[in-house]
RNA sequence: GGGCGGCUAGCUCAGCGGUAGAGCAACUCGUUUACACCGAGUAGGUCGGGGGUUCGAUCCCCUCGCCGCCCACCA
């Protein structure tokens, strides 16, 4: 016997533990049995090795161990193929922290190859804390797949891509700007950026011309880059500075001689109309400095500090010292103009904080543009789709405007960029160092020493490989052939840019078929109140927490129901605690089965059940079935959620069960019999739909259930079949049937609420005016409903009796006898709400079917169905105002 | 400055052309042998405002108002 309560306690490791070690995770055992089974496949996001499971990745992989489950179910040759991305500054930030709490030792100190093996001993000691803890959702991984993208394989798949990229044009070295950050000593791409509202100031400087004529006025929010201004601009048609154009001013700290130039860059509208040119600090000027061809000088080193570049008095200094330094100096020079306070937009490095400095650097770059092409066509063309699809429009706007993607990182831990250099400066891209050797030796006609690339790639390099890398490319491999493209993707829309973009421009670049059919974009999860969750807050929820308190069903189908079209959703722990309660619902449904002897019937045939109870629920289940794999085909997880919710709980437990007590009770040898192994069939259905989601629980009673009485069963990862029922076993007739029962139960129970009448008193229901189908309908479940509504009978009569208090049921009327408990005054009250509310919408029908417009415009059917309203909303009224006068009458 | 969302019962959200739904909370009953992590019932909404299209609009269009997110080099 089931305890009354699940624990999971004590049951999900158990469950788990056995489920990998069967080896069903993988798809190998369904491709044994059939080669040609078809496939479903999706590659995880993967988190970096330094994470933790927070909830957000709670919700991603729940999602995807849903579809897993789900189309494994189905016979498919389901792989989910898991593994964590290096994440190159995130780890090294961790490691390097460790270092400094060591004792302060920097990892140049270090060394380059001592501090990677610091890494990686850190990666071999912590690294698995995100796979054991996925494992604790009850994520499906096939884990003898699992990957790292600095492992061999997929370090081989990198240095391969970037080698052809660059063959082909689409990779090259180039010295431009960069968003240089300070902190980490490297530059990082666009998307790495974020601009920060901080308080700043305009400073109006003055610079004088060189020949004493006046000056000219120029607002800077960045004082200390002025050091580096090799022009001032003014716009070719300001008419103010027409005589000047061409002229040369002093700089006023250097003393250098700079040119007015004219460039449409300059805005006569904002401030002075002139505008100071940095080249080498700025990205709109260095656009001005390359159309004027004027000098681009650069006034830091790589830590913002300035160089050597600048006057004695300024070197050395930090970039913010330099600034009030600069400013005070003006101000002695008296060509202070002027200082505005203002709220501006600065760029920060989002993982240092620190304010990036555009910085002019040798750098490879991926011509973003070019690869871009086919990216944009393959969602244009449905080949790969967005859900919701509105994301689309973000992909193509980032898309259509994308800039030459910087991809090489002045760190250590990475993929280490496969280029060398000789002694002339000449570059040899390979695969390997002996390649390059070989190559040198080629151009030179001897041996050369090389040099490699000190940089590694941007860690969205390597994962933008992950759908094809991981698979085993670039060997023909029969994972590869058979898992790409992936059927979906599953991923947040933070890393749409990062990730899913440049995930398609190299699938499609380097396999020329898209990387997934399917792009689900998750919600983000925030806390009840809408926050961004977050540790400085204190308002993070940690989904291994809510797992040992509620169990990992509870908190996957929580997760489930809450993923709807929006963008993002509040959790709040009593949401769980509530689908918790729904798992116990569900397990007393089961214990209640147990205690029942409902055991599964081999060869049991749901379309030849003869009760109508019966037929109904199976019609039911086929009904929740087909609504649960089109939800599930639709990745409309919520309709998923509250599908099996509903039909559960308030289909299954609240009338089936209690329709089948009084059979399952009864003498009806045949009549329980058939009752027995409905119910076990609809339960086993009900486990199997809701497996996908809640898998602990499902297995559990999935176990218990066959050990009760039944042959054993294997785990459902193997024996659990996806519902699939003919139409044959729907059943419109018993579902009519069984709707009137339930709303005749639901009106007496309502009444007997409504006139407090005692819970364990039992009156007579008479029932006037019946017709054919109603009467039989009466003589088949009078047992059931006298059972459900607490009656003492059910009779036929020609009037309602005395007393009593009647409601109206398609075409009959029928009355609940309560004499001694109908207090006039309240029956009244209610016959009048009921007859208001009648001849409401008998009105509102009435003005509608006498427009001639809507009889002529309004479909038929749509017509139709209001006359039908009508007639029996004027039925029910004319019933129970005829009613009302007998009450009257009576008082 | 561009772009994208949201505004529906006290709260969280479904619905997205045919007269408003769920869960939670509230209230009233209830120890009927699966479940008090339960059962039965009740109450609660001019679907952000204003226009328009339509026989008919919460749902489509325009507009305004809040709230949020993303992108953007403006001195």
């Amino acid at each position: 016997m089931l305890e009354k309560t699940f624990d999971p306690k004590t049951v999900e490791p158990r469950l788990y533990d056995r489920w990998e070690a069967s080896g069903a995770f993988s798809p190998d055992a369904r491709l044994a049995q059939d080669p040609n089974a078809e496939t479903f496949s999706i590659v995880i996001p993967p988190p970096n090795v330094t994470g933790s499971l927070h909830i957000g990745h709670a919700l991603n992989n729940t999602l995807q161990d849903v579809l897993t489950r789900f189309e494994r179910m189905r016979g498919k040759a389901a792989l989910w193929l898991p593994g964590t991305d290096h994440a190159g500054i995130a780890t090294q930030m961790v490691v390097e922290r460790q270092l400094a709490a060591e004792g302060n030792i920097d990892r140049r100190a270090l060394g380059r190859e001592a501090f990677l093996e610091r890494v990686w001993k850190w990666k071999a000691e912590s690294g698995g804390t995100i796979t054991r803890q996925l494992r604790r959702l009850g994520a499906s991984c096939d884990w003898s797949r699992e990957r790292f993208t600095l492992d061999d394989g997929l370090s081989a798949a990198v240095r391969k891509v970037f080698l052809t990229l660059y063959k082909e044009g689409l990779i090259y070295r180039d010295k431009r700007l960069v968003n240089w950050d300070p902190r980490f000593q490297s530059a990082i791409s666009d998307l790495e950026v974020q601009q920060l509202e901080v308080e700043g100031a305009y400073y109006h400087f003055a610079y004088p011309y060189e020949d004493g004529s006046g000056e000219i006025v120029v607002a800077t929010t960045r004082p200390e880059t002025m050091l580096g201004d090799t022009a001032v601009a003014v716009h070719p048609d300001d008419e103010r500075y027409q005589g000047v154009i061409g002229k040369m001013l002093a700089h006023p700290i250097t003393g250098r001689k700079i040119p007015v130039v004219a460039d449409d860059y300059a805005d006569p509208e904002k401030g002075s109309g002139a505008v100071k040119i940095t080249p080498a600090h700025d990205f709109n000027d260095f656009e001005v400095g390359k159309r004027h061809r004027l000098e681009m000088i650069n006034v830091f080193d790589p830590e913002a500090r300035l160089n050597d570049s600048v006057p004695q008095a300024f070197r050395g200094l930090d970039r913010f010292v330099a600034r009030q330094k600069i400013v005070e100096q003006m101000e002695e020079l008296g060509l202070m103009r002027g200082i505005e306070k203002v709220r501006h937009a600065v760029p920060h490095g989002d993982r240092s904080g620190v304010v990036i400095e555009p910085y002019l650097t040798d750098q490879w770059y991926a011509d973003a543009k070019t690869l871009a092409q086919p990216a944009i066509k393959a969602v244009e063309t449905d080949a790969t789709v967005f859900t919701p699809k509105n994301w689309e429009k973000t992909y193509f706007e980032w898309m259509r405007n994308i800039e030459p993607w910087c991809i090489s990182r002045q760190l250590w831990w990475g993929h280490r960029i496969p280029a060398w250099y000789d002694a002339d400066g000449l570059i040899y891209v390979e695969e390997t160092e002996a390649a390059a050797l070989a190559a040198a030796k080629a151009k030179h006609g001897r041996k050369m020493e090389l040099r490699q690339d000190e940089d590694v790639l941007d860690t969205w390099f390597s994962s933008a490989l992950w759908p094809f890398s991981t698979l085993g490319w670039p060997e023909e491999t029969k994972d590869l052939k058979r898992f790409y493209p992936t059927s979906v993707l599953v991923t947040g829309f933070d890393i749409i840019f990062f990730w899913v973009a440049r995930m398609m421009m190299m699938g499609l670049h380097f396999q020329k078929e898209v990387p997934f059919h399917r792009v689900f974009i998750n919600a983000l999860i925030r806390d009840e109140r809408g926050q961004k969750m977050s540790k400085s807050k204190g308002n993070v929820m940690d989904p291994l927490e809510l797992v040992d308190q509620f169990g990992a069903d509870a908190l996957r189908f929580t997760l489930v129901a809450m993923s709807g079209q929006a963008r993002d959703i509040k959790l709040a722990k009593q949401r769980i605690e509530g689908y918790r309660n729904f798992g116990t619902k569900l397990w007393n449904a089961a214990r209640f089965c147990q205690m029942n002897e409902c055991v599964r019937v081999e060869g049991f045939d749901p379309g030849a059940v003869k009760l109508t109870v019966n037929r109904w629920i199976v019609g039911e289940t086929v009904k929740c079935a087909r609504a649960v794999t089109k939800a599930l085909e639709d990745c409309a997880f919520d309709d998923v959620a509250t599908t099996l919710y509903r039909f559960i709980w308030n289909v299954f437990c609240d009338w089936y069960l209690e329709l089948a007590k009084p059979v399952l009770n009864g003498d009806d040898q045949v009549a329980r019999a058939e009752t027995r192994a409905t119910a076990a069939w609809v339960l086993d259905e009900m486990l199997k739909l809701l497996h996908p989601v809640s898998p602990f629980i499902t297995e559990e009673l999935w176990a218990e259930l066959a050990a009760f009485g039944g042959p054993a069963r294997a785990t459902m990862l193997i024996s659990a079949d996806w519902p699939k029922h003919p139409d044959a076993w729907l059943n419109a007739d018993a579902e009519a049937e069984m709707g009137w029962l339930i709303e005749l139960v639901s009106e007496v129970r309502s009444i007997r609420s409504e006139m407090n009448v005692p819970p364990a008193a039992r009156a007579p229901l008479v029932l006037v005016g019946a017709g054919a189908d109603t009467k039989v309908r009466l003589a088949r479940h009078r047992e059931l409903i006298t059972t459900l509504a607490r009656l003492s009978e059910v009779k036929e009569a020609e009037t309602a009796p005395q007393g009593s208090a009647p409601f109206s049921i398609g075409e009959a009327t029928a009355a609940l006898s309560i004499a001694e408990f109908i207090d006039l005054a309240a029956e009244k009250a209610r016959l009048q709400k009921e007859i208001a509310g009648h001849a409401n919408d008998a009105d509102r029908t009435r003005k509608k079917l006498d427009n001639p417009d809507f009889i002529a415009r309004a479909p038929d059917e749509v017509v139709e169905e209001n006359r039908e309203r009508l007639a029996e909303a004027e039925a029910a009224q004319a019933k129970l105002e005829s009613a009302l006068i007998r009450l009257e009458s009576v008082a």
